[in-house]
DNA sequence: TCTGGGGTCCTAGGACCC
DNA sequence: TCTGGGGTCCTAGGACCC
């Protein structure tokens, strides 16, 4: 059996646990540049029903009449209450997959004598204790099934948050109950496929569709999926987190841009940190890729997007070759009289840096460069983020950086952000 | 005026190799 | 007139996830 825990709105629940005034009441967290909604407690989802991803110049009246408390999304709080609640899962199972920030699957093998509603009980309260976090607990055969119980822990009321589906004739009931575009794997356009065939539960899709179909019209994924709501497993639980292949950042500016020196530095900033994560897995990018675009939602601006990919001589993590090499491709797609809104960086062909293959014409001396790297890390790990940039970066972010009105305090792990806002703790 | 960001996997088709 | 067979690698596009 497979335990499919996942915290219940989490980056909600995240804002809520260090806010006692807030408990039982409405809040949502918005996206990057607080364009839209992306987390809603209960409360707030039960008094609005404000659609998930809705832009929120469009409901803003809506969350200020129903007196709905909203936040800036605040990542390093989210990381490190997610670090809090995998720490806390791993006392149940040396097997565990982070699936997500806020999910992990637990294998329940070798547990046929324990009462498994029980056991998912056990869980769900350690969690609460300690962290202050809600979770809803989905155990079953297979990972799409124990999604399946893990929806169906939240949704009906008398589970509690914790769903067992632990018997043939539990698993073909959730079937029957479980509307096809609730299925783990089935996104919008298979869903409307299905339905077009007159396919409407999990269990059609499963007992009424051919798998010569499912193959055919939904590649192997479809199959696995068909397979494992029968009770077949045919996805097992990634222990060991899988190196990343490509690392990427893309964020909207607070305000257009139009002035390519702002561009360049908003460019370097983002290489800056994607380059962090890439030495971070000790690995070297060989490609970089450079996009450029205007608001694709504005029909007063003129339109313009680009994108272009260089290949590195060497393959490197040096923050300071990248930045000079996607600056010089930035340069190159750029062009003038357009107001942007996003400039994106993607480092890919990323390979083992005890890999990489050295270049006859190289000049710089790769051990110094990378003990000059490993020197800025530790810097900026010590004594806060871009405490020691390169020079490109500039000192004007409040032109290009993203709007975080409301972003919370970093509770967690800035100490002096915590101290100012002791009015909160009564 | 204001609309997120970061990923993965799979397939088909083209280009190329011997 | 008749023009093979077995591969690999790469890319773009589609679909999905949180």
């Amino acid at each position: 059996m497979i335990a499919l825990v996942d915290c219940n709105s989490f980056y909600a629940s995240c804002e809520q646990v260090f806010r006692p005034d807030l408990w039982g009441k409405p809040v949502v967290v918005l996206s990057n540049n607080d364009g839209c909604v992306i987390a809603a407690n209960k409360e707030a989802k039960a008094l609005t029903q404000i659609p998930m991803f809705e832009p929120v110049f469009k409901i803003k009246q809506l969350l200020i009449d129903h007196d709905v408390s909203f936040f800036s999304s605040n990542y390093t709080l989210y990381g490190e209450m997610s670090q809090r609640v995998m720490n806390t899962l791993k006392q149940f199972s040396p097997q565990v997959e982070i699936y997500s920030i806020d999910e992990s699957f637990i294998d329940l093998a070798n547990m046929r004598f324990v009462n498994l509603d029980a056991h998912g009980h056990h869980i769900k309260n350690t969690i609460f204790r300690n962290t202050g976090l809600p979770v809803g607990v989905g155990i079953a055969p297979t990972k799409v099934l124990a999604k399946l119980a893990n929806r169906m822990s939240k949704k009906i009321a008398h589970y509690k948050h914790v769903c067992v589906l632990d018997t043939p004739e539990a698993c073909k009931q959730a079937l029957k109950d479980a509307e096809i575009k609730d299925v783990w794997g089935i996104g919008k356009k298979h869903c409307q496929r299905l339905n077009n065939r007159g396919i409407f539960t999990a269990n059609q899709f499963a007992y009424e569709v051919s798998l010569e179909w499912v193959r055919k019209n939904m590649t192997v994924v479809g199959e696995r999926i068909w397979r494992e709501l029968r009770g077949e497993p045919c996805l097992s639980l990634e222990m060991l987190p899988k190196a990343k292949k490509a690392i990427g950042t893309a964020k909207s500016f607070g305000n257009k841009l139009t002035d390519l020196g702002l561009i360049e530095e908003a460019c370097a900033y983002y290489i800056s940190e994607v380059s962090e994560v890439l030495r971070k897995q000790n690995s070297c990018a060989q490609f970089i890729q450079v996009f450029l675009q205007t608001n694709y939602h504005s029909d007063r601006d003129a339109q313009y997007s680009n994108s272009i990919t260089v290949t590195l001589s060497t393959a490197t993590n040096d923050t300071f070759i990248l930045t000079l090499e996607a600056t010089k491709a930035l340069r190159t797609i750029y062009k003038s009289g357009y107001r942007y809104k996003k400039v994106g960086v993607n480092l890919s062909g990323l390979i083992p840096q005890e890999f990489v293959q050295m270049n006859i014409f190289d000049s710089v001396n790769p051990q110094e460069r990378s003990a000059l790297m490993q020197t800025v890390d530790k810097l900026n790990q010590k004594y806060g983020k871009s405490t020691v940039n390169s020079g490109l970066v500039g000192n004007r972010q409040e032109k290009w950086e993203l709007i975080k009105k409301d972003r919370s305090p970093r509770y967690t792990t800035q100490w002096s952000e915590l101290l100012a806002i002791d009015s909160n703790w009564s």
